[in-house]
DNA sequence: CATTTTTATGACAACGTATGCAACCAATGC
DNA sequence: GCATTGGTTGCATACGTTGTCATAAAAATG
């Protein structure tokens, strides 16, 4: 028993042919008769043998590795994308090389994924410093921004279209006659917070009103409980809110039906982003726009791809369709009776 | 520019100096002269140099990399496991190469994980096949199984203490007077499932008793669905549900609440494993027992790592304390009327 | 000051594979 | 029958780094 790799020679030594023949016989388009293949291969099941990958890479300079940079977990949408990711990538003979990255010490990571040799990179995290883009440009090394978009960058994104998810949930809580509409929002820089609350504001315009109130949850657990307390803290609130995902709207109901004594959608109406799994559950049926994160990935998937197989980066950006989901945290449309809703304190909870 | 890789040959020949000089400045603990390490640091960041990490894989037989397999990420506790690994190994100089597998198909991933020559795997899935762990370790690699143990086999694991959970749990729905208690297992085949199981009846029999029901839900949400129609589709059902983890347990809560309109905890209890984040949200407020998640990912990077640095396998089974957390989806101690509750059609739901 | 010890550096081999090139063989075409 | 072709095979080299070894220089010791 050799003390850790079989190699190529071993098997070559074995099968009376020459190493070339071995390399040949475990490469696809490799001229090599049937004979010699069946031989080789017989010799490489005998002695266990299995063709090192990062010798492989380092010859034909292809890694077979994407790396995938993600912040966080918590919000059950990228754990969703990260499995999806992860499958076709691998379906696709690539490897996914995971980093987790804290704000802020982006630059480490990406120098650790660069010494990788990763032959691509997607990003579901926090925006790209744009030195750090430019440099895995310089690599050839293409990068695709997921669910995020940063305009002057040499990389390409993939998001779906929160402009419009925006503006429908604004048609949706307008037509259903909601006269003080609030909005959370995420992450003040992130382009999907921004866009959502930009057709959000649209929307509402084109039905001749603007929002309420507006605050900021940072598409946190504790911004969004701290958002919550300031729009409703005070005598008057608003009858719908808008939460720019449903992580953050999971707690917006939690703390509006226990700790203000609201019914949803009665007295409140709540719509989330993203329709996470959690969003169809019972205890929440949350209204909320669906991202397609199958065709996301799937764009994802493709528009790197290309680039990694075609060796040049290009920069292209794909805006996928999302979908407004209607659940029950909001009432129907026409259902408008929330006209004289105003200061009323938050224990007294008995109007429908 | 040249065309891709920046080498440490080019380094030496701009900072006059040897590639060997170049290496040396950029591995920790070698022999050179400051002089020498900060002209080759200047000459390296005047070209963007960036050691190729493959190669250095290849000559010092350490890649740095650790597999890590999971089989879905539906169970929020995965998601959260894989984050805590991934930033604690790569706190520790190694980077997680993620591999998504479908039951099954095991094999075809294992040898993949062994040709990209990985120092150490972690398997968070379905139970390694015996061969395969007796190939990892014949190769030199070590393994951790997560969240699960097999016997006989050549790798180490890290569980928490399922059976005194299942023991904890059996106490604390006997000791609320419950007379009626069915369980929903999940997966047959994992210890997981099987622990919790046992410590469950041996807990209820140190009360005397034993359990009513019991179904299986095989950890999936369709599967604890079926399990429930089955406990409750009858005339008689049961006053208490200790279900193999959260992630079924909220299908139950839902289903219980909407579909047979009971209430939690007065008219049923029900009981979850894992303490996944949605257990404390209020919509479901779930009693659970809670994995120790942070000192599990600590003791099983502690146990790998030691074995890859110290180059050799071995087998170890750290066994973590579980903990009961008691919520709102149980009666507390002594609130014991759920004696003569029997023969109750599931539409009528009136007492408390 | 001579000698030993320590430190720093460069030359060179090695890791395990892919690939261009030349050699070879069989088969085909005239 | 001979030249030509197309398909197989082996040889030698390259990928970018680390580690071993010998040597030169510097420091420490008597």
């Amino acid at each position: 028993m050799p003390k850790g790799g079989v190699t190529s020679g071993d098997v070559a030594r074995l099968a009376g042919v020459s190493q070339s023949a071995v390399s040949r016989s475990f490469s696809d388009g490799a001229s090599v008769s049937p004979a010699m293949r069946t031989r080789v291969l017989e010799a490489a099941r005998q002695l266990g043998y299995r063709p090192n990958a990062l010798a492989r890479a380092m010859i034909s300079g292809r890694s077979g590795l994407i790396a995938l940079l993600v912040a966080y977990l918590d919000n059950h949408f990228y754990p969703q994308v990260l499995e999806l990711l992860s499958r076709a990538l691998q379906a696709r003979g690539y490897q996914v090389l995971l980093f987790m990255t804290d704000r802020g010490r982006q630059d480490q990571v990406v120098q650790r994924m660069l010494q990788y040799q990763v032959e691509g990179i997607v990003m579901a995290s926090a925006t790209l410093s744009s030195t750090l883009a430019r440099e895995c440009a310089k690599t050839g090394t293409p990068v695709v921004l997921f669910n995020r978009y940063v305009p002057g960058l040499p990389a390409s994104s993939v998001t779906s279209d929160n402009f419009e998810g925006g503006r429908a949930v604004a048609h949706l809580l307008a037509g259903a006659g909601h006269q003080r509409i609030a909005f959370i929002a995420g992450q003040e820089d992130s382009s999907t917070s921004r866009d959502r609350e930009a057709g959000f504001t649209k929307g509402l315009a084109e039905h001749g009103i603007t929002a309420c109130a507006r605050a900021v949850g940072s598409y946190t657990r504790e911004g969004a409980a701290l958002a919550i307390h300031t729009l409703f803290g005070g005598t008057t609130h608003p009858d719908a809110v808008f939460v720019a995902n449903d992580h953050m709207a999971f707690v917006a109901i939690d703390l509006l039906r226990i700790q203000y004594g609201l019914r949803i959608p009665e007295d409140v109406a709540v719509v989330g982003y993203d329709d996470v799994p959690e969003a169809a559950w019972a205890g929440y049926s949350l209204t909320t726009v669906a991202q397609p994160a199958e065709e996301m990935v799937q764009a994802t998937v493709t528009i790197l791809l290309d680039q990694v197989e075609r060796r040049e980066v290009s920069r292209s950006a794909a805006v996928l369709p999302s979908r407004l989901v209607i659940r029950g945290s909001t009432r129907p449309a026409g259902t408008g009776s929330a006209s004289a809703r105003t200061h009323r304190p938050p224990s007294d909870a008995t109007d429908g």
